[in-house]
DNA sequence: ACAAAAGTGTTATCCTTACACCCATGT
DNA sequence: ACATGGGTGTAAGGATAACACTTTTGT
Protein backbone atom coordinates (compact mmCIF):
# COMPACT_ATOMS: atom_id res chain seq x y z
CA UNK A 1 0.00 0.00 0.00
CA UNK A 2 2.45 2.44 0.85
CA UNK A 3 4.60 1.68 -2.15
CA UNK A 4 1.82 1.59 -4.14
CA UNK A 5 1.66 5.18 -2.78
CA UNK A 6 5.20 6.20 -3.50
CA UNK A 7 4.55 4.62 -6.79
CA UNK A 8 2.15 7.15 -7.86
CA UNK A 9 3.56 9.97 -5.94
CA UNK A 10 7.18 9.64 -8.44
CA UNK A 11 5.33 8.60 -11.21
CA UNK A 12 2.64 11.56 -10.90
CA UNK A 13 2.46 13.30 -14.55
CA UNK A 14 0.94 16.17 -14.74
CA UNK A 15 1.70 17.17 -18.66
CA UNK A 16 -1.55 15.11 -19.80
CA UNK A 17 -4.12 17.59 -17.24
CA UNK A 18 -5.11 20.75 -17.73
CA UNK A 19 -3.05 23.70 -15.59
CA UNK A 20 -4.48 25.22 -12.73
CA UNK A 21 -8.02 24.39 -13.18
CA UNK A 22 -9.47 21.63 -10.85
CA UNK A 23 -12.89 19.97 -9.89
CA UNK A 24 -14.48 19.47 -6.37
CA UNK A 25 -17.04 17.09 -5.85
CA UNK A 26 -20.18 17.63 -2.93
CA UNK A 27 -21.38 14.26 -2.83
CA UNK A 28 -24.94 14.15 -0.88
CA UNK A 29 -26.14 11.23 0.92
CA UNK A 30 -28.73 10.62 3.38
CA UNK A 31 -30.07 8.19 5.64
CA UNK A 32 -32.30 8.11 8.56
CA UNK A 33 -29.47 10.65 10.89
CA UNK A 34 -29.99 13.01 7.49
CA UNK A 35 -27.52 14.31 5.44
CA UNK A 36 -24.32 13.33 4.51
CA UNK A 37 -20.81 14.59 2.68
CA UNK A 38 -18.33 12.20 0.74
CA UNK A 39 -15.34 13.56 2.35
CA UNK A 40 -11.45 12.60 1.89
CA UNK A 41 -8.39 12.46 4.48
CA UNK A 42 -5.11 12.80 3.15
CA UNK A 43 -2.41 11.09 4.50
CA UNK A 44 -0.47 13.06 7.34
CA UNK A 45 -2.67 15.84 7.34
CA UNK A 46 -5.14 17.40 9.65
CA UNK A 47 -7.80 18.37 7.57
CA UNK A 48 -10.59 16.48 5.52
CA UNK A 49 -11.05 17.46 1.76
CA UNK A 50 -13.96 17.24 -0.74
CA UNK A 51 -13.26 14.63 -3.19
CA UNK A 52 -11.89 16.44 -6.27
CA UNK A 53 -9.27 15.49 -9.50
CA UNK A 54 -7.64 17.22 -12.37
CA UNK A 55 -9.01 17.85 -16.06
CA UNK A 56 -7.89 15.91 -18.88
CA UNK A 57 -6.51 16.96 -21.97
CA UNK A 58 -9.16 16.10 -24.43
CA UNK A 59 -11.33 15.65 -21.54
CA UNK A 60 -14.63 17.39 -20.77
CA UNK A 61 -14.83 19.38 -17.50
CA UNK A 62 -18.28 17.74 -17.28
CA UNK A 63 -16.61 14.33 -17.84
CA UNK A 64 -13.84 14.96 -15.29
CA UNK A 65 -16.82 15.27 -12.83
CA UNK A 66 -18.34 11.98 -13.40
CA UNK A 67 -14.84 10.35 -13.73
CA UNK A 68 -13.87 11.40 -9.84
CA UNK A 69 -17.08 10.39 -8.80
CA UNK A 70 -17.27 6.93 -10.14
CA UNK A 71 -13.67 6.48 -9.07
CA UNK A 72 -14.75 7.47 -5.40
CA UNK A 73 -18.03 5.75 -5.14
CA UNK A 74 -18.18 3.72 -7.91
CA UNK A 75 -21.37 4.69 -9.24
CA UNK A 76 -22.38 5.42 -12.64
CA UNK A 77 -24.48 7.70 -14.46
CA UNK A 78 -25.24 9.51 -10.92
CA UNK A 79 -27.15 12.60 -10.62
CA UNK A 80 -24.38 15.50 -11.25
CA UNK A 81 -24.88 19.07 -12.02
CA UNK A 82 -22.46 21.97 -11.59
CA UNK A 83 -23.19 24.52 -9.31
CA UNK A 84 -20.65 26.92 -9.03
CA UNK A 85 -17.05 27.97 -9.68
CA UNK A 86 -14.36 29.01 -7.17
CA UNK A 87 -11.51 31.47 -8.71
CA UNK A 88 -10.71 33.49 -5.38
CA UNK A 89 -6.57 33.95 -5.68
CA UNK A 90 -6.38 33.00 -1.76
CA UNK A 91 -8.65 29.60 -2.00
CA UNK A 92 -6.04 28.55 0.80
CA UNK A 93 -3.54 27.20 -1.31
CA UNK A 94 -1.48 23.87 -0.70
CA UNK A 95 2.03 25.51 -0.26
CA UNK A 96 2.30 25.95 3.30
CA UNK A 97 0.65 22.80 4.98
CA UNK A 98 1.57 20.46 2.17
CA UNK A 99 5.40 21.59 2.33
CA UNK A 100 5.61 21.71 6.14
CA UNK A 101 3.31 17.96 6.80
CA UNK A 102 6.41 16.73 4.80
CA UNK A 103 3.77 14.09 3.48
CA UNK A 104 5.40 14.61 0.08
CA UNK A 105 8.43 13.99 -1.45
CA UNK A 106 10.69 16.83 -2.12
CA UNK A 107 10.00 20.33 -2.79
CA UNK A 108 11.03 20.28 -6.48
CA UNK A 109 8.56 16.79 -7.53
CA UNK A 110 6.07 17.26 -10.33
CA UNK A 111 3.53 16.80 -7.80
CA UNK A 112 4.52 19.57 -6.08
CA UNK A 113 5.01 21.73 -8.40
CA UNK A 114 1.78 21.16 -9.67
CA UNK A 115 -0.19 21.15 -6.42
CA UNK A 116 1.29 24.29 -5.54
CA UNK A 117 0.01 26.48 -8.47
CA UNK A 118 -2.82 28.70 -8.20
CA UNK A 119 -6.03 26.57 -9.00
CA UNK A 120 -9.40 27.63 -9.59
CA UNK A 121 -12.00 25.48 -9.10
CA UNK A 122 -15.68 24.27 -10.11
CA UNK A 123 -17.49 22.69 -7.73
CA UNK A 124 -20.17 19.79 -8.85
CA UNK A 125 -22.80 18.51 -6.40
CA UNK A 126 -24.40 14.89 -6.88
CA UNK A 127 -26.99 13.14 -5.04
CA UNK A 128 -26.24 9.34 -4.67
CA UNK A 129 -27.62 6.45 -2.77
CA UNK A 130 -25.54 6.12 0.30
CA UNK A 131 -25.89 2.39 0.72
CA UNK A 132 -25.13 1.92 -2.96
CA UNK A 133 -22.17 3.74 -2.82
CA UNK A 134 -18.33 2.00 -2.44
CA UNK A 135 -16.55 4.98 -1.03
CA UNK A 136 -12.85 4.45 -2.12
CA UNK A 137 -9.78 5.82 -1.14
CA UNK A 138 -7.09 7.08 -4.04
CA UNK A 139 -3.09 6.90 -3.78
CA UNK A 140 -3.15 10.61 -2.11
CA UNK A 141 -5.58 9.30 0.84
CA UNK A 142 -6.33 7.95 3.68
CA UNK A 143 -10.06 7.31 4.28
CA UNK A 144 -12.89 8.12 2.16
CA UNK A 145 -15.96 8.09 4.10
CA UNK A 146 -19.52 9.70 4.95
CA UNK A 147 -19.81 11.76 7.45
CA UNK A 148 -22.89 14.16 8.57
CA UNK A 149 -23.72 17.20 7.13
CA UNK A 150 -24.41 18.90 10.55
CA UNK A 151 -21.09 17.48 11.81
CA UNK A 152 -18.54 17.82 9.56
CA UNK A 153 -15.17 17.82 10.48
CA UNK A 154 -12.82 20.99 9.75
CA UNK A 155 -12.35 20.77 5.96
CA UNK A 156 -9.03 22.56 4.32
CA UNK A 157 -8.75 25.44 2.10
CA UNK A 158 -12.03 26.67 0.77
CA UNK A 159 -14.13 23.15 0.88
CA UNK A 160 -16.29 23.94 3.83
CA UNK A 161 -17.55 27.18 1.93
CA UNK A 162 -17.97 24.85 -0.97
CA UNK A 163 -20.25 22.48 0.85
CA UNK A 164 -22.28 25.72 1.93
CA UNK A 165 -22.71 26.99 -1.47
CA UNK A 166 -23.59 23.67 -2.63
CA UNK A 167 -26.19 23.04 0.17
CA UNK A 168 -27.81 26.51 -0.59
CA UNK A 169 -28.26 25.81 -3.93
CA UNK A 170 -30.05 22.26 -3.56
CA UNK A 171 -32.28 24.24 -0.99
CA UNK A 172 -32.96 27.07 -3.39
CA UNK A 173 -33.62 24.27 -6.43
CA UNK A 174 -35.08 21.78 -4.76
CA UNK A 175 -38.68 21.67 -6.62
CA UNK A 176 -36.32 21.06 -9.78
CA UNK A 177 -33.58 18.77 -8.46
CA UNK A 178 -34.64 14.87 -8.53
CA UNK A 179 -34.22 14.87 -4.26
CA UNK A 180 -36.61 12.28 -3.52
CA UNK A 181 -35.31 9.29 -6.12
CA UNK A 182 -31.74 9.88 -5.83
CA UNK A 183 -31.55 10.26 -2.39
CA UNK A 184 -33.39 7.46 -1.00
CA UNK A 185 -33.80 3.88 -1.37
CA UNK A 186 -36.35 1.97 -3.67
CA UNK A 187 -39.04 1.84 -1.56
CA UNK A 188 -40.09 4.35 1.33
CA UNK A 189 -42.72 5.85 3.64
CA UNK A 190 -43.92 9.40 3.54
CA UNK A 191 -42.41 10.18 6.53
CA UNK A 192 -38.90 9.27 5.07
CA UNK A 193 -39.41 11.21 2.45
CA UNK A 194 -41.13 14.13 4.60
CA UNK A 195 -38.18 14.14 6.53
CA UNK A 196 -35.66 14.63 3.95
CA UNK A 197 -37.36 17.32 2.86
CA UNK A 198 -37.06 18.57 6.15
CA UNK A 199 -33.18 17.45 6.35
CA UNK A 200 -32.58 19.61 3.20
CA UNK A 201 -34.99 22.73 4.06
CA UNK A 202 -34.20 22.74 7.72
CA UNK A 203 -37.65 23.64 8.91
CA UNK A 204 -40.55 21.20 10.12
CA UNK A 205 -43.44 20.90 7.41
CA UNK A 206 -46.93 19.88 8.31
CA UNK A 207 -47.54 15.98 8.32
CA UNK A 208 -50.95 15.89 6.87
CA UNK A 209 -50.69 18.61 4.55
CA UNK A 210 -47.28 17.30 3.07
CA UNK A 211 -48.69 13.82 2.34
CA UNK A 212 -51.69 15.29 0.33
CA UNK A 213 -49.52 17.25 -1.62
CA UNK A 214 -47.27 14.90 -2.35
CA UNK A 215 -50.20 12.42 -3.47
CA UNK A 216 -52.11 14.89 -5.18
CA UNK A 217 -48.93 15.51 -7.48
CA UNK A 218 -49.00 12.00 -9.00
CA UNK A 219 -45.71 10.42 -9.04
CA UNK A 220 -45.73 8.23 -6.16
CA UNK A 221 -46.79 4.21 -6.77
CA UNK A 222 -48.41 2.93 -3.06
CA UNK A 223 -47.31 -0.97 -2.34
CA UNK A 224 -47.69 -3.07 0.75
CA UNK A 225 -48.25 -1.32 4.30
CA UNK A 226 -44.72 -2.10 6.43
CA UNK A 227 -45.31 -3.78 9.70
CA UNK A 228 -42.32 -2.44 11.81
CA UNK A 229 -43.65 -4.32 14.62
CA UNK A 230 -44.64 -0.90 16.22
CA UNK A 231 -47.79 0.05 18.01
CA UNK A 232 -49.01 2.26 15.71
CA UNK A 233 -50.82 2.39 12.15
CA UNK A 234 -48.26 0.80 9.87
CA UNK A 235 -47.31 3.00 7.13
CA UNK A 236 -47.53 2.62 3.36
CA UNK A 237 -44.14 1.94 1.24
CA UNK A 238 -44.05 4.10 -1.73
CA UNK A 239 -42.38 4.27 -4.89
CA UNK A 240 -41.45 6.59 -7.17
CA UNK A 241 -43.21 6.61 -10.79
CA UNK A 242 -39.85 7.45 -12.68
CA UNK A 243 -41.22 8.57 -16.00
CA UNK A 244 -44.20 10.91 -14.05
CA UNK A 245 -41.69 12.28 -11.82
CA UNK A 246 -39.21 13.20 -14.50
CA UNK A 247 -41.93 15.16 -16.44
CA UNK A 248 -43.35 16.78 -13.53
CA UNK A 249 -39.49 17.74 -12.24
CA UNK A 250 -39.26 19.96 -15.36
CA UNK A 251 -41.53 22.53 -14.55
CA UNK A 252 -40.87 22.36 -10.86
CA UNK A 253 -42.62 20.35 -7.91
CA UNK A 254 -43.94 23.51 -6.40
CA UNK A 255 -42.77 23.55 -2.59
CA UNK A 256 -42.40 26.23 -0.10
CA UNK B 1 -4.92 53.64 -34.59
CA UNK B 2 -3.51 50.74 -37.09
CA UNK B 3 0.01 51.12 -35.47
CA UNK B 4 -1.46 51.54 -32.28
CA UNK B 5 -3.09 47.79 -32.76
CA UNK B 6 -0.13 46.71 -34.21
CA UNK B 7 1.96 47.51 -30.95
CA UNK B 8 -0.76 45.70 -28.94
CA UNK B 9 -0.43 42.67 -30.63
CA UNK B 10 3.36 42.91 -30.98
CA UNK B 11 3.73 43.57 -27.35
CA UNK B 12 1.31 40.98 -26.01
CA UNK B 13 2.84 39.47 -23.11
CA UNK B 14 0.58 36.73 -21.81
CA UNK B 15 3.05 35.51 -18.90
CA UNK B 16 0.99 37.60 -15.81
CA UNK B 17 -2.25 35.91 -16.86
CA UNK B 18 -3.69 32.99 -15.70
CA UNK B 19 -3.50 30.48 -18.47
CA UNK B 20 -6.49 28.17 -20.04
CA UNK B 21 -8.98 30.24 -18.11
CA UNK B 22 -10.79 33.00 -19.85
CA UNK B 23 -14.39 35.24 -18.30
CA UNK B 24 -17.24 36.07 -20.54
CA UNK B 25 -19.84 38.63 -19.97
CA UNK B 26 -23.42 38.70 -20.77
CA UNK B 27 -24.37 41.99 -20.58
CA UNK B 28 -27.75 42.91 -20.70
CA UNK B 29 -29.56 46.04 -21.00
CA UNK B 30 -32.89 47.27 -21.72
CA UNK B 31 -34.76 49.99 -23.74
CA UNK B 32 -38.38 50.04 -25.62
CA UNK B 33 -37.36 47.75 -28.46
CA UNK B 34 -36.84 45.02 -25.73
CA UNK B 35 -33.62 43.64 -24.18
CA UNK B 36 -30.21 44.15 -25.77
CA UNK B 37 -26.65 42.07 -25.65
CA UNK B 38 -23.24 44.14 -25.90
CA UNK B 39 -21.17 42.36 -28.56
CA UNK B 40 -17.94 43.36 -30.34
CA UNK B 41 -16.92 42.70 -33.18
CA UNK B 42 -12.93 41.08 -34.41
CA UNK B 43 -10.96 43.15 -37.23
CA UNK B 44 -11.14 41.10 -40.50
CA UNK B 45 -13.74 38.62 -38.91
CA UNK B 46 -17.14 37.35 -39.54
CA UNK B 47 -18.21 36.66 -36.38
CA UNK B 48 -19.40 38.68 -33.40
CA UNK B 49 -18.65 37.81 -29.59
CA UNK B 50 -18.76 38.18 -26.40
CA UNK B 51 -17.02 40.59 -24.53
CA UNK B 52 -14.67 38.70 -22.86
CA UNK B 53 -11.04 38.41 -21.05
CA UNK B 54 -8.14 36.73 -18.72
CA UNK B 55 -7.53 36.64 -15.42
CA UNK B 56 -4.37 38.07 -13.97
CA UNK B 57 -2.05 35.85 -11.99
CA UNK B 58 -3.03 37.45 -8.13
CA UNK B 59 -6.14 38.61 -9.66
CA UNK B 60 -9.95 36.97 -8.34
CA UNK B 61 -11.61 36.14 -11.22
CA UNK B 62 -14.78 38.04 -9.63
CA UNK B 63 -12.51 40.38 -10.13
CA UNK B 64 -11.28 40.33 -13.46
CA UNK B 65 -14.76 39.89 -14.88
CA UNK B 66 -15.50 43.96 -13.13
CA UNK B 67 -12.55 45.10 -14.84
CA UNK B 68 -13.71 43.52 -18.44
CA UNK B 69 -17.15 45.13 -17.91
CA UNK B 70 -15.68 48.59 -16.79
CA UNK B 71 -13.26 48.65 -19.68
CA UNK B 72 -15.97 47.96 -22.39
CA UNK B 73 -18.57 49.80 -20.75
CA UNK B 74 -17.49 52.69 -18.41
CA UNK B 75 -19.75 51.48 -15.74
CA UNK B 76 -18.34 50.60 -12.62
CA UNK B 77 -19.79 48.16 -9.80
CA UNK B 78 -22.56 46.85 -11.77
CA UNK B 79 -24.79 44.08 -11.05
CA UNK B 80 -22.36 41.51 -12.19
CA UNK B 81 -23.10 37.86 -11.18
CA UNK B 82 -21.72 34.46 -12.38
CA UNK B 83 -23.82 31.62 -13.97
CA UNK B 84 -21.83 29.13 -15.15
CA UNK B 85 -18.62 27.46 -16.58
CA UNK B 86 -18.22 26.08 -19.44
CA UNK B 87 -15.77 23.24 -19.77
CA UNK B 88 -16.48 21.50 -23.12
CA UNK B 89 -12.80 20.41 -25.15
CA UNK B 90 -14.36 21.70 -28.24
CA UNK B 91 -16.12 24.60 -27.36
CA UNK B 92 -15.08 26.21 -31.13
CA UNK B 93 -11.37 27.24 -30.79
CA UNK B 94 -9.22 30.17 -32.28
CA UNK B 95 -7.44 27.28 -33.98
CA UNK B 96 -8.92 27.13 -37.49
CA UNK B 97 -10.80 30.43 -37.58
CA UNK B 98 -8.20 32.94 -36.38
CA UNK B 99 -5.20 31.67 -38.50
CA UNK B 100 -7.17 31.47 -41.44
CA UNK B 101 -8.56 34.84 -41.31
CA UNK B 102 -4.79 35.94 -41.59
CA UNK B 103 -5.55 38.58 -38.90
CA UNK B 104 -2.86 38.36 -36.48
CA UNK B 105 0.63 38.44 -36.90
CA UNK B 106 2.50 34.97 -37.74
CA UNK B 107 1.28 31.55 -36.61
CA UNK B 108 4.01 31.57 -33.53
CA UNK B 109 3.63 35.40 -31.82
CA UNK B 110 2.78 34.90 -28.48
CA UNK B 111 -0.89 36.17 -28.91
CA UNK B 112 -1.32 33.19 -31.27
CA UNK B 113 0.35 30.80 -28.88
CA UNK B 114 -2.06 32.07 -26.27
CA UNK B 115 -5.39 32.42 -28.06
CA UNK B 116 -5.29 29.10 -29.64
CA UNK B 117 -4.37 26.78 -26.06
CA UNK B 118 -7.58 25.30 -24.90
CA UNK B 119 -9.80 27.31 -22.85
CA UNK B 120 -12.36 26.88 -20.03
CA UNK B 121 -14.56 30.10 -19.59
CA UNK B 122 -16.64 30.88 -16.85
CA UNK B 123 -19.61 33.04 -18.11
CA UNK B 124 -21.01 36.02 -16.09
CA UNK B 125 -23.96 38.63 -16.49
CA UNK B 126 -24.57 41.69 -16.22
CA UNK B 127 -27.45 44.11 -15.91
CA UNK B 128 -26.72 47.82 -16.84
CA UNK B 129 -28.81 50.94 -17.90
CA UNK B 130 -27.81 51.09 -21.56
CA UNK B 131 -27.89 54.58 -21.68
CA UNK B 132 -25.43 55.12 -19.10
CA UNK B 133 -23.26 52.82 -20.78
CA UNK B 134 -19.93 53.90 -23.25
CA UNK B 135 -19.42 50.84 -25.39
CA UNK B 136 -15.66 50.75 -25.84
CA UNK B 137 -13.55 48.62 -28.60
CA UNK B 138 -10.00 47.11 -27.32
CA UNK B 139 -6.91 47.09 -29.59
CA UNK B 140 -8.44 43.58 -30.89
CA UNK B 141 -11.56 44.57 -31.70
CA UNK B 142 -12.91 46.88 -35.09
CA UNK B 143 -16.51 47.40 -32.94
CA UNK B 144 -18.95 47.20 -29.63
CA UNK B 145 -22.16 47.61 -29.84
CA UNK B 146 -25.65 47.50 -28.42
CA UNK B 147 -27.57 44.19 -30.41
CA UNK B 148 -31.17 43.36 -29.87
CA UNK B 149 -31.15 40.23 -28.04
CA UNK B 150 -34.45 39.23 -30.48
CA UNK B 151 -31.95 39.77 -33.56
CA UNK B 152 -28.17 39.15 -32.44
CA UNK B 153 -25.95 38.52 -34.84
CA UNK B 154 -24.00 35.32 -35.75
CA UNK B 155 -21.54 34.25 -32.70
CA UNK B 156 -18.25 32.36 -32.84
CA UNK B 157 -17.47 29.91 -30.80
CA UNK B 158 -20.60 29.06 -28.12
CA UNK B 159 -21.41 32.08 -27.61
CA UNK B 160 -24.63 31.61 -28.82
CA UNK B 161 -24.95 28.84 -26.23
CA UNK B 162 -23.59 31.10 -23.39
CA UNK B 163 -26.02 34.02 -23.60
CA UNK B 164 -28.79 31.41 -24.06
CA UNK B 165 -27.67 30.27 -20.66
CA UNK B 166 -27.68 33.35 -19.20
CA UNK B 167 -30.83 34.03 -20.07
CA UNK B 168 -32.31 31.13 -18.81
CA UNK B 169 -30.79 31.96 -15.52
CA UNK B 170 -32.15 35.57 -15.22
CA UNK B 171 -35.55 34.23 -16.22
CA UNK B 172 -35.30 31.52 -13.14
CA UNK B 173 -34.39 34.13 -10.90
CA UNK B 174 -35.93 36.99 -12.27
CA UNK B 175 -37.58 37.11 -8.11
CA UNK B 176 -34.14 37.47 -6.41
CA UNK B 177 -32.45 39.77 -9.10
CA UNK B 178 -32.49 43.42 -9.33
CA UNK B 179 -33.95 43.34 -12.96
CA UNK B 180 -36.01 46.40 -12.16
CA UNK B 181 -33.48 48.82 -10.32
CA UNK B 182 -30.49 48.13 -12.82
CA UNK B 183 -32.51 48.11 -16.90
CA UNK B 184 -34.70 50.86 -15.59
CA UNK B 185 -33.94 54.89 -16.00
CA UNK B 186 -34.22 56.15 -12.70
CA UNK B 187 -37.87 57.12 -13.47
CA UNK B 188 -40.56 54.89 -15.19
CA UNK B 189 -43.81 54.03 -15.53
CA UNK B 190 -45.77 50.89 -14.69
CA UNK B 191 -46.58 49.50 -18.34
CA UNK B 192 -42.31 50.22 -18.89
CA UNK B 193 -41.77 48.18 -15.74
CA UNK B 194 -44.32 45.23 -16.94
CA UNK B 195 -42.87 45.61 -20.31
CA UNK B 196 -39.39 44.54 -18.84
CA UNK B 197 -41.17 41.53 -17.12
CA UNK B 198 -42.18 40.35 -20.04
CA UNK B 199 -39.40 40.73 -22.80
CA UNK B 200 -37.67 38.74 -19.92
CA UNK B 201 -40.72 35.98 -19.49
CA UNK B 202 -41.42 36.15 -22.81
CA UNK B 203 -45.20 35.86 -22.18
CA UNK B 204 -47.53 38.94 -21.78
CA UNK B 205 -48.66 39.77 -18.21
CA UNK B 206 -52.32 40.91 -17.09
CA UNK B 207 -52.21 44.56 -16.56
CA UNK B 208 -53.99 45.12 -13.56
CA UNK B 209 -52.78 42.49 -11.60
CA UNK B 210 -49.38 43.13 -12.56
CA UNK B 211 -50.09 46.71 -11.19
CA UNK B 212 -51.81 45.54 -7.69
CA UNK B 213 -49.09 43.08 -7.07
CA UNK B 214 -45.95 45.41 -7.68
CA UNK B 215 -47.41 48.07 -5.53
CA UNK B 216 -48.59 45.76 -2.75
CA UNK B 217 -44.88 44.77 -2.45
CA UNK B 218 -44.26 48.17 -1.51
CA UNK B 219 -40.95 49.49 -2.89
CA UNK B 220 -42.14 52.04 -5.46
CA UNK B 221 -42.26 55.64 -4.90
CA UNK B 222 -44.71 57.62 -7.09
CA UNK B 223 -44.26 60.60 -8.66
CA UNK B 224 -45.62 63.36 -10.45
CA UNK B 225 -47.85 62.04 -13.88
CA UNK B 226 -46.09 61.85 -17.11
CA UNK B 227 -47.92 64.03 -19.80
CA UNK B 228 -47.10 62.27 -23.27
CA UNK B 229 -49.58 64.69 -25.09
CA UNK B 230 -51.58 61.67 -25.91
CA UNK B 231 -55.29 61.25 -25.86
CA UNK B 232 -55.57 59.27 -22.58
CA UNK B 233 -54.90 58.99 -18.85
CA UNK B 234 -51.44 59.86 -18.00
CA UNK B 235 -49.59 57.36 -16.43
CA UNK B 236 -47.55 57.80 -12.64
CA UNK B 237 -44.00 58.02 -12.47
CA UNK B 238 -42.46 55.87 -10.17
CA UNK B 239 -38.95 55.21 -8.83
CA UNK B 240 -37.45 52.28 -6.62
CA UNK B 241 -37.12 52.46 -3.08
CA UNK B 242 -33.40 50.77 -2.74
CA UNK B 243 -33.62 49.73 0.82
CA UNK B 244 -36.97 48.23 0.51
CA UNK B 245 -36.34 46.94 -2.65
CA UNK B 246 -33.02 45.32 -1.77
CA UNK B 247 -34.63 44.45 1.19
CA UNK B 248 -37.34 42.48 -0.29
CA UNK B 249 -34.80 40.94 -3.06
CA UNK B 250 -33.22 38.96 -0.46
CA UNK B 251 -36.51 36.68 0.28
CA UNK B 252 -37.71 37.03 -3.09
CA UNK B 253 -40.40 39.32 -5.10
CA UNK B 254 -42.72 36.45 -5.45
CA UNK B 255 -43.63 36.53 -9.01
CA UNK B 256 -44.78 33.74 -12.22
C1' DA C 1 -58.99 -0.10 26.40
C1' DC C 2 -55.08 2.54 25.34
C1' DA C 3 -51.19 5.10 23.12
C1' DA C 4 -49.05 6.31 19.05
C1' DA C 5 -48.58 7.26 14.49
C1' DA C 6 -50.80 6.98 9.71
C1' DG C 7 -54.25 8.57 6.77
C1' DT C 8 -58.14 11.66 5.61
C1' DG C 9 -61.29 15.66 6.16
C1' DT C 10 -62.60 20.49 7.13
C1' DT C 11 -62.20 25.21 7.43
C1' DA C 12 -60.37 29.91 7.06
C1' DT C 13 -57.27 32.52 4.64
C1' DC C 14 -54.45 34.03 1.10
C1' DC C 15 -53.09 34.49 -3.72
C1' DT C 16 -54.07 34.27 -8.46
C1' DT C 17 -56.88 35.11 -12.44
C1' DA C 18 -60.12 37.14 -15.24
C1' DC C 19 -62.76 40.74 -16.18
C1' DA C 20 -65.64 44.84 -15.09
C1' DC C 21 -65.69 49.54 -14.14
C1' DC C 22 -64.50 54.29 -13.62
C1' DC C 23 -60.93 58.03 -14.49
C1' DA C 24 -58.00 61.22 -17.01
C1' DT C 25 -56.42 63.00 -21.37
C1' DG C 26 -56.43 65.05 -26.06
C1' DT C 27 -59.03 65.20 -30.30
C1' DA D 1 -68.86 63.16 -26.94
C1' DC D 2 -65.46 59.88 -27.89
C1' DA D 3 -61.50 56.73 -28.05
C1' DT D 4 -57.66 55.25 -25.55
C1' DG D 5 -55.11 53.56 -22.10
C1' DG D 6 -54.34 54.15 -16.73
C1' DG D 7 -55.93 52.95 -12.19
C1' DT D 8 -58.98 50.41 -9.11
C1' DG D 9 -62.58 46.93 -7.74
C1' DT D 10 -64.71 42.40 -7.48
C1' DA D 11 -65.82 37.64 -7.63
C1' DA D 12 -64.49 32.74 -8.67
C1' DG D 13 -61.15 29.28 -8.21
C1' DG D 14 -57.08 27.17 -6.41
C1' DA D 15 -53.46 26.60 -3.08
C1' DT D 16 -51.96 26.79 1.70
C1' DA D 17 -51.96 26.24 6.69
C1' DA D 18 -53.84 24.84 10.85
C1' DC D 19 -56.12 21.55 13.16
C1' DA D 20 -59.78 17.96 13.93
C1' DC D 21 -61.13 13.39 13.13
C1' DT D 22 -60.78 8.45 11.99
C1' DT D 23 -58.06 4.18 11.33
C1' DT D 24 -54.65 0.79 12.31
C1' DT D 25 -51.32 -1.50 15.11
C1' DG D 26 -49.23 -3.79 19.33
C1' DT D 27 -49.31 -3.66 24.27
Amino acid sequence: MVNQSQDALKNFDPSFLVPGQSIDCVIIGYNEMGLHILVLKWKGMAGWILPGGFIGIGEDMDAAAVRVLEERTGLKLPYLKQFHTFGKVDRGNFNAELVEADMLPGRSSPIIQWLTQRFITTGYLSLVNMKESMPTPDFLTERCLWKPLNDLPDLMFDHRQIVQTAIAEIRNQINYMPVGINLLPEKFTMRELQSLYESILERALERSNFQKKILRLGYLNRHEKKMTGEAHKAPFLYSFDGDKYNQLLGQGLGFL
